[in-house]
Formats: structure tokens, sequence, C-alpha cells
DNA sequence: TGTTAAATTGTCAAATTATGATAAAAATAG
DNA sequence: CTATTTTTATCATAATTTGACAATTTAACA
């Protein structure tokens, strides 16, 4: 194991349970000595990673507030979608979710709050159970087959505990009745008193995974229309994808990918002194 | 310079002008060979803090947007403050305002919207300028002034471009005039369309250094009470300060700073957050 | 404010391990 | 399917990390 991963896994050890960590609880931790813990921590807070807690602990940093700033900014699904959140969220009087899968993890992107707080909202970064609620099995229902195979082979004790994926062949079953009906309708999964509805908002174009959710108490979905919630949904994920596509057109704001080396011409062919650095 | 600081120093390179690097753009950018760059992408992705982009790029990865998730729901500020802002943003209807300093910075660390949308909402993450804003005079104006004399000196160039702080004596005598008033308003600093009024909410006890604020179009303004605002502002920070007492005289959640070396020389056995101190 | 304990950084030899050049292997495009 | 690009592996070299110990700064507390 690198000294880089294991400087990285300082980060690890910050848990909502365990928020605080003294130099001398991560040497213990990570097998060094207390000097090294010190290192890794003085290099992560010079980052702004961490940040020194009271009574010699080590917290998280405003570096993280800062990086997740930077993704909300640049994140194309949450610019172009601004307007339909806010307008669904208002038509509908729902909390409007966006959640998206990031790798082997699926994650809330955006919260707004309805107009009738609907209690357990913990809005984005929340990692969602991969096999439980309306965004996550929508998001599985539109992944490529290949994606969603590797996902089940690494989560599978996680799998066995959901009647919903408690073998390959029973979440293949479900996920096509999903995608065939284009949306999932959740009855208190996550939270038992909340009713939800996801469709998928997703574009291999443009690279989006993502899914698209309204959540309601269950009382009030009980005087609501679920096809009007539906309805609602699906022209939201049209209008984001138009939105989408008209950005990448313009030759406007950041999405461009960004510089490959082409400073200073050739790197490596004209640079024949560069070995001599370190 | 360490290997450890080089591999951040990748964070670095993701701004919002520039989201998306090649591995090549980093070995130039870092002066390192390419594998090198691989390596060390390898390692931020590895921990979720970079994801492949599209193109042979990296960008930020997930892991920014769960810290961030974890720094809110331990932020004691917040979870004192939910109630106060809620209600302080209905009453008013002006946007409410919360920033803080961290280390040699100012960042916005929530920000609920108004009934009457001010334009210009970057919300929880942006970065404030040091000499500019109520809500950053605020905070200096709270500062121990050991701490005010390193930030100045340390921002001197910054400082001088505005009025404010042109030089340390004219600071001082603005931030004395600030203490002694108990807030600051600000016309159209930051967005000239915009007027603000910000209170400290300051608690040595608890180790906060925050600010809070309300903003509130010019036009609104004009038939809005400053005294209302400054009452309604002043009575949410009572409240705040009291919901943290009463938080930490609890048992309660995960503020409990955590987990000197529990058993001494034994590493791994049992939980890392195990004993007492103090 | 002075005193004492704790937290943090410096020093330095030993050796682990990061590094670059080159090559092989995936991944992606055409 | 081939061709190009992106990414990982291999390996010798030496730079850098590491831990023990000491020095120093910082915080706790009277």
């Amino acid at each position: 194991m690198s000294s880089l991963s294991r400087m990285l896994a300082v980060l690890d050890l910050l848990t909502a349970e365990a928020p605080a960590w003294t130099a001398e609880a991560v040497a213990q931790k990570l097998d060094c000595s207390l000097p090294t813990a010190y290192r890794y921590v003085r290099e992560l807070a010079a980052a702004g990673l961490l940040r020194r807690g009271s009574g010699g602990t080590y917290v998280l940093g405003p570096r993280a507030i800062e990086l997740d700033y930077q993704m909300r900014v640049t994140d194309p699904v949450l610019l172009a979608g601004r307007g339909a959140f806010q307008s669904l969220c208002e038509s509908t009087g729902c909390d409007v979710v966006l959640a998206s899968v990031y790798g082997d993890r699926i994650i809330t992107i955006h919260q707004l709050q309805g107009s009738e707080g609907v209690s357990a909202t913990y809005g984005r970064g929340r990692r969602m159970p991969l096999f439980r609620g309306m965004l996550s099995k929508v998001l599985l229902a539109a992944m490529p087959r290949a994606q969603l195979r590797r996902l089940h082979r690494l989560h599978e004790a996680e799998a066995r505990k959901e009647a919903f994926a408690k073998d390959w062949d029973t979440l293949l079953a479900n996920l096509k009745a999903i995608r065939s009906a284009g949306h999932c309708v959740s009855y208190g999964e996550l939270d038992p008193d909340l009713v939800g509805v996801a469709v998928p908002l997703v574009s291999r174009e443009h690279e989006i995974e993502a899914a698209l959710g309204l959540i309601i108490t269950r009382k009030r979905f009980a005087l609501t229309d679920l096809e009007r919630m539906l309805q609602g949904l699906n022209e939201a994920v049209v209008q984001i994808i138009a939105g989408l596509s008209a950005a990448e057109s313009m030759p406007g704001v950041p999405v461009k990918p960004a510089a490959k080396a082409s400073a200073a011409t050739k790197p490596a062919a004209a640079n024949p002194t560069a070995t001599e650095h370190h």
C-alpha cells in the first residue's frame, strides 16, 4: 500500500459517528508511528481537507465544502435542471429529488423542499442503499447490463438482503418491469411515511446517469393523482435533456473538457533536459 | 515538497474554469512523468476524490459531495440553527445567509432562499472576499486581535484594494465601529442590486465564529424596516446559541470530540472512539 | 500571568518505496 | 476488426518516507 493511499485513508476514518480524531488515534488505526500520523494530518490540513478541532483533534476541513461547491456549479445536470426542479416543486408541492450513479455508489445530488415538509430530508450527499428506494431502482433499471452485473457482484451481500434483488434473475426481472413501465413507485421503502415516484434521467450521449423523483407524505398522496406527478416528471426530463443539448452546442461556459497538453509544443520530445529535476 | 502534497496539488488544478484534466496535462503542470501523474489520479480516484470524465479527463469525484454531506450533518451550528433560519426566512422573506471563518478563508455555510429570488445565489461553499461584504466584515470585527493581524498580514494585497481595509489602522477603526454597532449593513457591496444586514454569531465557548445575515433587493429594502430585520437576526442568534448549549449538555449525538488512544499500545481491537477524556 | 502537561515538529540514519524510462496491455475510436 | 490512445505493469535507481528520540511550540489550568 502506498503512502498516498495510507494518507487518504485518514479521510475514511472520519465518520458521522466519529467525526474528530486525534493524531494518536490515527496512528493506532493506521498502524503507523505518531510522527507519521502527524505528517499525514498536516498534509491534509494544508490542503484544507482537515482542520484542527478542539482538544487536539482533527476534523473535516473547509476544502470539502469548496470542492462540493465547485461540483455543483459545474454540474451540467444541475445547471440545466434548475428551472425544471423549481417549477416541478411548486406545481406539485412535493419534494423534488435527484440522484446519480457514481461508480458503485448512488448519491442524492439535489433535493428541493416542497411546500409540506416531508420530514427525513437529508439533501445532497446522502448515500442511498443500492437496491432499495425508487431512485436506486430506476437507476439500476437504466444501467448497462455489464455495469449492473459488476455492481451486483460487488455488493452481493447487500443485494441478498432485499427481496427485490435476492438473486441475479429476480433482480433482472424486477428491473425489466421498471424499464417497461418507465417509472418506479416506492411506498415507504426508505421512510415508512413517505411515498415517491421516480423516472430515469439518462442520456448516454451526455454521459448522464441520473434519476428524478417526487416525494410526498402518504396522507397527501391519497389526494394526489399519480399520473399527474408522472407527467410533471417526464416533462421535466424532456426539458432538462433539451437544456443539456443546448448548453453543449453553445461555446459557452465551463463545459469544455479542458486543455490537453498543448502549452509548450511537444511536451516530451522537445524536452531533453527533463531528467534533471529531483 | 513531499509526494503527498504533490498528489494533493492535483486537486488544486481543478477549477471552475478548468474542471477536467487529462493525465498528460497534470504531468506537465506538476512537472512529473506521465506514469506518476497516472499514479496520482489513480489514488485520488480510488479515494473517490476524482473520477474519470469523458475523453480521458479526470474531474472531481463523488467523495467531495459525501464529505460535504458529513460536514453538514455534524455541524452543530447548522443543526442548532435549522429552525431559526427557516422562521427567519419566512418572517422576513429575505434570503438568510450564514458564513463562517475557516482558517484564513470565509465561506458561506448555508443559504436559504427567501420568497423573492434575489438573483445571485451561490449557496454553500462560496468563498467570500475577506474585506468586503457584510458577512466578512462582521466576522473580522468579532475576531480576536491576533488572528485578525495574521489574516491582514497574509492577505495584505487583497486588503489594500478595499478602502475599508486600506491599512491596519483604518481597518481597526472600521471594525471597531461595527463592533459597537453590533451589526453591519451592506449596500450593494457584492451585488449592486442587493442590500444586506449581518450580525455576529460568535461563541468562544462553543468555538463558533460565524455571521448571520439577511439579504434583500434594493427595491424591497426601501419598503422594509431595518430595525425589524435586526431584531429578527438577534433573536435567531439567541435561539441558536441556546440550542448549542442545550445540545452540548445532552449526551446526544455526534458532538463528542472523540477518542484519544484508548487501550494504549493496543492498535487494533475495539472501537476507535472508545474512551473519554478531559 | 506563570507553570506544567500535552501536542506538534525537527533531526537523522536505515530502507522502504516513489520515480522515470520503456514496454505491455486495455480501452476507445474509426 | 484494426489503429490509436489511454492506462497499467516492469524494473533499476535513488530519493523520500519512516520511526525513534529530542526539541519545541501550544494549550490547559491555577
